[in-house]
DNA sequence: GTCTATACGTGGATAGAC
DNA sequence: GTCTATCCACGTATAGAC
Protein backbone atom coordinates (compact mmCIF):
# COMPACT_ATOMS: atom_id res chain seq x y z
CA UNK A 1 0.00 0.00 0.00
CA UNK A 2 1.48 3.41 -1.01
CA UNK A 3 2.01 5.96 1.62
CA UNK A 4 0.29 9.19 1.35
CA UNK A 5 1.62 11.64 3.15
CA UNK A 6 5.94 12.16 3.50
CA UNK A 7 7.45 12.97 6.19
CA UNK A 8 8.69 16.76 6.15
CA UNK A 9 11.86 17.18 6.47
CA UNK A 10 14.38 20.38 6.03
CA UNK A 11 15.00 22.19 2.70
CA UNK A 12 18.24 21.82 3.32
CA UNK A 13 18.38 18.10 3.40
CA UNK A 14 16.40 17.64 0.49
CA UNK A 15 18.53 19.99 -0.94
CA UNK A 16 21.40 17.85 -0.73
CA UNK A 17 19.52 14.55 -1.24
CA UNK A 18 18.80 16.08 -4.91
CA UNK A 19 22.30 17.17 -5.23
CA UNK A 20 23.39 13.56 -4.86
CA UNK A 21 20.51 12.55 -7.19
CA UNK A 22 22.34 14.51 -9.35
CA UNK A 23 25.20 13.17 -9.34
CA UNK A 24 24.00 9.48 -9.88
CA UNK A 25 21.88 10.33 -12.42
CA UNK A 26 25.31 12.23 -14.32
CA UNK A 27 27.40 9.69 -13.64
CA UNK A 28 24.81 7.33 -15.70
CA UNK A 29 24.03 9.61 -18.62
CA UNK A 30 26.02 12.90 -18.53
CA UNK A 31 24.96 16.24 -17.66
CA UNK A 32 22.20 16.01 -20.27
CA UNK A 33 20.51 13.40 -18.69
CA UNK A 34 19.75 15.30 -15.35
CA UNK A 35 16.33 16.83 -15.78
CA UNK A 36 14.47 18.06 -12.79
CA UNK A 37 12.40 14.88 -13.40
CA UNK A 38 14.90 12.52 -13.48
CA UNK A 39 16.53 13.87 -10.04
CA UNK A 40 13.91 14.35 -8.40
CA UNK A 41 12.69 10.64 -8.86
CA UNK A 42 16.20 9.24 -8.24
CA UNK A 43 15.95 11.23 -5.12
CA UNK A 44 12.69 9.19 -4.07
CA UNK A 45 11.11 12.42 -4.43
CA UNK A 46 8.48 14.13 -6.39
CA UNK A 47 9.23 16.41 -9.29
CA UNK A 48 7.58 19.53 -7.54
CA UNK A 49 9.86 18.77 -4.98
CA UNK A 50 12.80 19.87 -7.41
CA UNK A 51 11.13 23.98 -7.17
CA UNK A 52 10.89 24.32 -3.80
CA UNK A 53 14.45 23.40 -2.73
CA UNK A 54 16.31 25.20 -6.06
CA UNK A 55 14.26 28.02 -7.61
CA UNK A 56 15.54 26.75 -11.09
CA UNK A 57 17.96 24.12 -12.91
CA UNK A 58 20.43 26.54 -13.30
CA UNK A 59 20.76 26.91 -9.55
CA UNK A 60 21.15 23.12 -8.61
CA UNK A 61 23.72 23.40 -11.40
CA UNK A 62 25.38 26.18 -9.82
CA UNK A 63 25.28 24.45 -6.48
CA UNK A 64 26.54 20.80 -7.59
CA UNK A 65 29.20 22.65 -9.32
CA UNK A 66 30.59 24.30 -6.33
CA UNK A 67 30.16 21.02 -4.03
CA UNK A 68 31.60 18.20 -6.07
CA UNK A 69 34.77 20.28 -7.29
CA UNK A 70 35.56 21.30 -3.82
CA UNK A 71 35.15 17.90 -2.40
CA UNK A 72 37.23 16.58 -5.55
CA UNK A 73 39.47 19.65 -4.75
CA UNK A 74 39.81 18.19 -1.09
CA UNK A 75 41.26 14.53 -2.03
CA UNK A 76 42.77 15.90 -5.21
CA UNK A 77 46.63 15.76 -3.85
CA UNK A 78 45.79 14.57 -0.61
CA UNK A 79 46.71 10.86 -0.90
CA UNK A 80 50.71 12.18 -0.99
CA UNK A 81 52.45 12.62 2.12
CA UNK A 82 55.79 12.22 2.38
CA UNK A 83 58.32 12.53 -0.37
CA UNK A 84 62.14 11.33 -1.02
CA UNK A 85 63.57 13.72 -3.72
CA UNK A 86 61.72 15.80 -5.68
CA UNK A 87 60.90 13.39 -9.00
CA UNK A 88 59.62 10.48 -6.91
CA UNK A 89 57.19 13.13 -4.53
CA UNK A 90 55.93 14.56 -8.05
CA UNK A 91 55.63 11.15 -9.77
CA UNK A 92 53.87 9.89 -6.64
CA UNK A 93 51.47 12.87 -6.85
CA UNK A 94 50.57 12.34 -10.57
CA UNK A 95 49.85 8.40 -9.47
CA UNK A 96 47.65 8.93 -6.93
CA UNK A 97 45.79 11.03 -9.08
CA UNK A 98 45.84 8.89 -11.96
CA UNK A 99 44.60 6.30 -10.07
CA UNK A 100 41.78 8.27 -8.49
CA UNK A 101 40.50 8.70 -11.85
CA UNK A 102 40.90 5.13 -13.22
CA UNK A 103 38.86 3.54 -9.99
CA UNK A 104 35.95 6.05 -10.79
CA UNK A 105 36.42 7.03 -14.76
CA UNK A 106 32.54 7.66 -14.83
CA UNK A 107 32.69 10.54 -11.73
CA UNK A 108 35.94 12.29 -13.27
CA UNK A 109 34.25 12.26 -16.85
CA UNK A 110 31.35 14.69 -15.09
CA UNK A 111 33.67 16.30 -13.44
CA UNK A 112 35.29 17.44 -16.84
CA UNK A 113 32.22 18.14 -18.28
CA UNK A 114 30.86 19.94 -15.56
CA UNK A 115 33.75 22.19 -15.63
CA UNK A 116 33.81 22.49 -19.40
CA UNK A 117 30.25 23.35 -19.27
CA UNK A 118 30.43 26.21 -16.23
CA UNK A 119 33.53 27.63 -18.65
CA UNK A 120 31.00 28.44 -20.98
CA UNK A 121 28.14 30.03 -18.68
CA UNK A 122 29.01 33.58 -17.75
CA UNK A 123 26.81 33.19 -14.61
CA UNK A 124 29.58 29.68 -13.67
CA UNK A 125 32.85 30.96 -15.31
CA UNK A 126 33.94 32.41 -12.04
CA UNK A 127 33.66 29.32 -10.40
CA UNK A 128 35.76 27.49 -12.86
CA UNK A 129 38.66 29.69 -12.46
CA UNK A 130 38.36 29.75 -8.91
CA UNK A 131 38.44 26.08 -8.58
CA UNK A 132 41.59 25.75 -10.94
CA UNK A 133 43.47 28.60 -8.81
CA UNK A 134 42.49 26.51 -5.41
CA UNK A 135 44.06 23.31 -7.34
CA UNK A 136 47.19 24.94 -8.40
CA UNK A 137 47.43 26.73 -4.43
CA UNK A 138 46.80 23.30 -3.00
CA UNK A 139 49.42 21.98 -5.33
CA UNK A 140 52.00 24.69 -4.56
CA UNK A 141 51.48 24.18 -0.58
CA UNK A 142 52.14 20.01 -1.38
CA UNK A 143 55.71 22.00 -2.89
CA UNK A 144 56.26 24.36 -0.06
CA UNK A 145 56.28 21.08 2.39
CA UNK A 146 58.41 18.91 0.25
CA UNK A 147 60.82 21.61 -0.04
CA UNK A 148 60.58 23.22 3.59
CA UNK A 149 61.20 20.00 5.15
CA UNK A 150 63.65 18.75 2.72
CA UNK A 151 65.93 21.68 1.68
CA UNK A 152 65.46 20.92 -1.85
CA UNK A 153 65.79 23.68 -3.26
CA UNK A 154 64.29 25.24 -6.57
CA UNK A 155 65.73 26.91 -9.38
CA UNK A 156 62.12 28.38 -10.23
CA UNK A 157 59.05 29.53 -8.48
CA UNK A 158 57.16 27.16 -6.70
CA UNK A 159 54.30 28.97 -7.87
CA UNK A 160 55.08 27.88 -11.47
CA UNK A 161 56.09 24.63 -10.94
CA UNK A 162 52.26 23.81 -8.82
CA UNK A 163 50.80 25.21 -12.12
CA UNK A 164 52.70 22.46 -14.58
CA UNK A 165 52.04 20.10 -12.19
CA UNK A 166 47.96 21.06 -12.38
CA UNK A 167 48.56 21.34 -15.92
CA UNK A 168 50.14 17.38 -16.19
CA UNK A 169 47.67 16.46 -14.00
CA UNK A 170 44.47 17.66 -16.41
CA UNK A 171 46.36 16.67 -19.27
CA UNK A 172 47.09 13.14 -18.02
CA UNK A 173 44.02 12.13 -16.89
CA UNK A 174 41.74 13.24 -19.72
CA UNK A 175 44.55 11.19 -22.13
CA UNK A 176 43.34 8.22 -19.65
CA UNK A 177 39.72 8.94 -20.10
CA UNK A 178 39.52 8.87 -24.24
CA UNK A 179 42.48 6.05 -24.66
CA UNK A 180 42.32 3.87 -21.22
CA UNK A 181 45.52 2.93 -22.40
CA UNK A 182 47.01 2.37 -18.28
CA UNK A 183 50.89 2.06 -19.89
CA UNK A 184 50.79 5.02 -21.67
CA UNK A 185 49.45 6.67 -18.78
CA UNK A 186 52.25 5.12 -16.18
CA UNK A 187 54.72 6.47 -18.63
CA UNK A 188 53.84 10.09 -18.97
CA UNK A 189 53.75 10.08 -15.47
CA UNK A 190 57.28 8.97 -14.93
CA UNK A 191 58.39 11.61 -17.97
CA UNK A 192 56.75 14.54 -16.47
CA UNK A 193 57.05 13.99 -13.27
CA UNK A 194 61.24 13.41 -14.50
CA UNK A 195 61.09 16.23 -16.42
CA UNK A 196 59.11 18.65 -14.28
CA UNK A 197 61.59 17.37 -11.37
CA UNK A 198 64.54 18.79 -13.93
CA UNK A 199 63.38 22.00 -15.03
CA UNK A 200 62.82 23.02 -11.28
CA UNK A 201 65.70 22.25 -9.46
CA UNK A 202 68.90 24.03 -10.03
CA UNK A 203 71.42 22.13 -12.68
CA UNK B 1 7.76 38.74 -49.52
CA UNK B 2 8.17 35.02 -48.65
CA UNK B 3 9.86 32.51 -51.22
CA UNK B 4 7.83 29.79 -51.52
CA UNK B 5 9.97 27.21 -52.77
CA UNK B 6 13.52 26.30 -52.15
CA UNK B 7 16.29 25.27 -54.38
CA UNK B 8 16.95 22.04 -54.53
CA UNK B 9 20.73 21.10 -53.57
CA UNK B 10 21.92 17.78 -53.05
CA UNK B 11 21.72 15.91 -49.62
CA UNK B 12 25.79 15.52 -49.09
CA UNK B 13 25.63 19.23 -49.39
CA UNK B 14 22.62 19.89 -47.14
CA UNK B 15 24.71 18.15 -44.66
CA UNK B 16 27.46 20.01 -44.66
CA UNK B 17 25.24 23.09 -44.15
CA UNK B 18 24.10 21.30 -40.86
CA UNK B 19 27.26 20.06 -39.60
CA UNK B 20 28.64 24.29 -39.87
CA UNK B 21 25.40 25.79 -38.18
CA UNK B 22 25.50 22.62 -35.63
CA UNK B 23 29.19 24.15 -34.92
CA UNK B 24 27.96 27.73 -34.78
CA UNK B 25 24.63 26.82 -32.46
CA UNK B 26 27.54 24.54 -30.31
CA UNK B 27 29.74 27.87 -30.03
CA UNK B 28 27.70 30.04 -28.66
CA UNK B 29 25.42 27.78 -26.39
CA UNK B 30 27.42 24.29 -25.60
CA UNK B 31 26.46 21.02 -27.27
CA UNK B 32 23.18 21.19 -25.06
CA UNK B 33 22.28 24.17 -27.50
CA UNK B 34 22.50 22.22 -30.48
CA UNK B 35 18.64 21.21 -31.01
CA UNK B 36 17.39 19.49 -34.25
CA UNK B 37 15.13 23.33 -34.90
CA UNK B 38 18.22 25.39 -33.96
CA UNK B 39 20.55 23.95 -36.16
CA UNK B 40 18.00 24.01 -38.80
CA UNK B 41 17.36 27.39 -38.51
CA UNK B 42 20.73 28.41 -37.99
CA UNK B 43 21.29 26.66 -41.43
CA UNK B 44 18.63 28.53 -42.92
CA UNK B 45 16.67 25.44 -43.52
CA UNK B 46 13.40 23.58 -42.61
CA UNK B 47 13.39 21.89 -39.37
CA UNK B 48 12.48 18.65 -41.07
CA UNK B 49 15.01 18.96 -43.45
CA UNK B 50 16.91 17.08 -40.36
CA UNK B 51 15.90 14.30 -41.16
CA UNK B 52 16.70 13.37 -44.27
CA UNK B 53 20.33 14.30 -44.04
CA UNK B 54 20.37 12.53 -41.07
CA UNK B 55 18.96 9.30 -39.47
CA UNK B 56 18.86 10.96 -36.03
CA UNK B 57 20.60 13.11 -34.10
CA UNK B 58 23.43 10.91 -33.02
CA UNK B 59 24.10 10.74 -36.45
CA UNK B 60 24.49 14.19 -36.96
CA UNK B 61 26.74 14.14 -33.17
CA UNK B 62 28.79 11.65 -34.54
CA UNK B 63 29.35 12.75 -38.06
CA UNK B 64 30.13 16.12 -36.51
CA UNK B 65 32.80 14.62 -33.70
CA UNK B 66 34.59 13.20 -36.83
CA UNK B 67 34.55 15.86 -39.18
CA UNK B 68 35.52 18.47 -36.44
CA UNK B 69 38.39 16.14 -34.58
CA UNK B 70 39.81 15.69 -37.95
CA UNK B 71 40.21 19.57 -38.97
CA UNK B 72 41.23 20.29 -35.79
CA UNK B 73 43.86 17.40 -35.71
CA UNK B 74 45.29 19.08 -39.19
CA UNK B 75 45.70 22.06 -37.78
CA UNK B 76 47.43 21.02 -34.41
CA UNK B 77 51.15 20.64 -34.62
CA UNK B 78 51.03 22.21 -38.10
CA UNK B 79 52.33 25.70 -37.01
CA UNK B 80 55.21 24.31 -36.26
CA UNK B 81 57.92 23.79 -38.33
CA UNK B 82 61.97 23.80 -37.57
CA UNK B 83 63.40 24.15 -34.39
CA UNK B 84 66.89 25.10 -32.93
CA UNK B 85 67.02 22.65 -30.04
CA UNK B 86 64.77 20.57 -28.27
CA UNK B 87 64.02 22.51 -25.90
CA UNK B 88 62.81 25.16 -28.54
CA UNK B 89 60.99 22.90 -30.72
CA UNK B 90 58.62 21.86 -27.79
CA UNK B 91 58.18 25.52 -26.69
CA UNK B 92 57.18 26.18 -29.67
CA UNK B 93 54.92 23.47 -30.34
CA UNK B 94 53.01 23.81 -27.08
CA UNK B 95 53.12 27.74 -27.97
CA UNK B 96 51.67 27.39 -31.03
CA UNK B 97 48.83 25.22 -29.45
CA UNK B 98 48.06 27.56 -27.32
CA UNK B 99 47.97 30.35 -29.35
CA UNK B 100 45.42 28.53 -31.12
CA UNK B 101 43.20 28.28 -28.27
CA UNK B 102 43.37 31.76 -27.11
CA UNK B 103 42.54 33.27 -30.83
CA UNK B 104 39.12 30.87 -30.60
CA UNK B 105 38.59 30.26 -27.18
CA UNK B 106 34.78 29.19 -27.76
CA UNK B 107 35.95 26.79 -30.27
CA UNK B 108 37.84 24.53 -28.24
CA UNK B 109 35.60 24.75 -25.08
CA UNK B 110 33.16 22.82 -28.03
CA UNK B 111 35.79 20.30 -28.68
CA UNK B 112 36.79 19.42 -25.34
CA UNK B 113 33.18 18.94 -24.36
CA UNK B 114 32.39 17.12 -27.46
CA UNK B 115 35.52 14.64 -26.14
CA UNK B 116 33.86 14.08 -22.84
CA UNK B 117 30.02 13.71 -24.15
CA UNK B 118 31.99 11.43 -26.83
CA UNK B 119 33.93 9.09 -24.14
CA UNK B 120 30.98 8.98 -22.40
CA UNK B 121 29.01 6.93 -25.01
CA UNK B 122 29.64 4.01 -25.88
CA UNK B 123 29.03 3.84 -29.67
CA UNK B 124 31.14 7.30 -29.72
CA UNK B 125 34.14 6.21 -27.44
CA UNK B 126 36.05 4.80 -30.22
CA UNK B 127 35.86 8.06 -32.07
CA UNK B 128 37.63 9.66 -28.73
CA UNK B 129 39.95 6.86 -28.70
CA UNK B 130 41.41 7.13 -32.59
CA UNK B 131 41.55 10.75 -32.16
CA UNK B 132 43.75 10.64 -29.14
CA UNK B 133 45.89 7.78 -31.14
CA UNK B 134 46.30 10.08 -34.06
CA UNK B 135 46.78 13.37 -31.88
CA UNK B 136 49.81 11.54 -30.15
CA UNK B 137 50.97 9.91 -33.46
CA UNK B 138 51.16 13.64 -35.31
CA UNK B 139 53.02 14.38 -32.21
CA UNK B 140 55.56 11.50 -32.46
CA UNK B 141 56.12 12.16 -36.37
CA UNK B 142 57.03 16.11 -35.56
CA UNK B 143 58.96 15.05 -32.88
CA UNK B 144 60.72 11.98 -35.22
CA UNK B 145 61.49 15.31 -37.99
CA UNK B 146 63.17 16.94 -35.54
CA UNK B 147 65.62 14.26 -34.49
CA UNK B 148 66.28 12.50 -37.83
CA UNK B 149 67.26 15.76 -38.93
CA UNK B 150 69.18 17.67 -36.45
CA UNK B 151 70.88 14.65 -34.67
CA UNK B 152 69.04 15.35 -31.81
CA UNK B 153 69.18 11.96 -30.24
CA UNK B 154 66.20 10.76 -27.86
CA UNK B 155 66.81 9.09 -24.18
CA UNK B 156 63.40 7.23 -24.44
CA UNK B 157 61.06 6.38 -26.98
CA UNK B 158 59.95 9.00 -29.40
CA UNK B 159 56.19 7.60 -28.38
CA UNK B 160 56.97 8.18 -24.86
CA UNK B 161 57.79 11.82 -25.66
CA UNK B 162 55.01 12.26 -27.82
CA UNK B 163 52.17 11.07 -25.44
CA UNK B 164 53.48 13.62 -22.72
CA UNK B 165 53.34 16.36 -25.26
CA UNK B 166 50.28 15.73 -25.83
CA UNK B 167 49.13 15.46 -22.35
CA UNK B 168 51.15 18.80 -21.34
CA UNK B 169 49.02 20.90 -24.30
CA UNK B 170 45.96 19.74 -23.22
CA UNK B 171 46.94 20.60 -19.66
CA UNK B 172 47.78 23.44 -20.68
CA UNK B 173 44.82 24.43 -22.99
CA UNK B 174 42.10 22.93 -20.47
CA UNK B 175 43.99 25.53 -17.64
CA UNK B 176 44.28 28.22 -19.99
CA UNK B 177 40.11 28.07 -20.70
CA UNK B 178 39.10 27.71 -16.44
CA UNK B 179 41.81 30.75 -15.61
CA UNK B 180 42.30 32.75 -18.95
CA UNK B 181 45.51 33.53 -16.94
CA UNK B 182 48.23 33.97 -19.92
CA UNK B 183 51.32 34.41 -17.68
CA UNK B 184 50.86 31.37 -15.98
CA UNK B 185 49.84 30.15 -19.42
CA UNK B 186 53.01 30.87 -21.26
CA UNK B 187 55.47 30.14 -17.64
CA UNK B 188 53.67 26.84 -18.05
CA UNK B 189 54.60 25.75 -21.55
CA UNK B 190 58.21 27.22 -21.10
CA UNK B 191 58.91 24.97 -17.97
CA UNK B 192 56.98 21.72 -19.31
CA UNK B 193 59.12 22.30 -22.54
CA UNK B 194 62.25 22.41 -20.60
CA UNK B 195 61.21 19.78 -18.26
CA UNK B 196 60.61 17.47 -21.27
CA UNK B 197 63.31 18.30 -23.11
CA UNK B 198 65.88 17.20 -20.51
CA UNK B 199 64.35 14.19 -19.17
CA UNK B 200 63.79 13.06 -23.01
CA UNK B 201 67.48 13.94 -23.76
CA UNK B 202 70.32 11.88 -22.68
CA UNK B 203 72.11 13.53 -19.58
C1' DG C 1 14.66 14.12 -53.78
C1' DT C 2 13.00 18.15 -51.18
C1' DC C 3 10.04 20.29 -48.17
C1' DT C 4 5.64 21.31 -44.98
C1' DA C 5 2.65 20.24 -41.48
C1' DT C 6 1.82 17.89 -37.68
C1' DA C 7 1.87 14.30 -34.01
C1' DC C 8 3.71 12.93 -29.84
C1' DG C 9 6.60 12.85 -26.07
C1' DT C 10 9.38 15.35 -22.61
C1' DG C 11 10.96 19.12 -19.75
C1' DG C 12 10.72 23.25 -16.75
C1' DA C 13 7.99 25.65 -14.03
C1' DT C 14 3.72 27.19 -11.40
C1' DA C 15 -0.82 27.45 -8.89
C1' DG C 16 -2.97 26.01 -5.39
C1' DA C 17 -4.51 21.86 -2.33
C1' DC C 18 -3.11 19.79 1.91
C1' DG D 1 6.60 23.27 4.46
C1' DT D 2 5.20 19.52 1.32
C1' DC D 3 3.01 17.74 -2.52
C1' DT D 4 -0.29 17.20 -6.82
C1' DA D 5 -2.08 18.53 -10.99
C1' DT D 6 -1.44 20.99 -14.80
C1' DC D 7 0.24 24.41 -18.23
C1' DC D 8 2.96 25.54 -22.01
C1' DA D 9 7.12 25.54 -24.66
C1' DC D 10 10.35 22.75 -26.75
C1' DG D 11 12.36 18.69 -29.03
C1' DT D 12 12.35 14.66 -32.10
C1' DA D 13 10.49 12.34 -35.55
C1' DT D 14 7.19 11.13 -39.28
C1' DA D 15 3.48 11.24 -42.87
C1' DG D 16 2.64 12.80 -46.88
C1' DA D 17 2.42 17.00 -50.27
C1' DC D 18 5.10 18.84 -54.01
Amino acid sequence: MARTTREHRPAAERREQLLDAAVEVMRAGGVAAATTRAVADRAGLPQGAFHYCFRSKDELFGALLERELDASLGRAWAAVTAAGDLESGIAGALGAILDRVRSDPEYHLLTAELVDVAARTPDLAHVAAREHGAYVEQAERMLRGWTDAGGVPLAVPARAVAESLVAASTGITSAWLASRDDAAAEATVALLARGVALAATPR
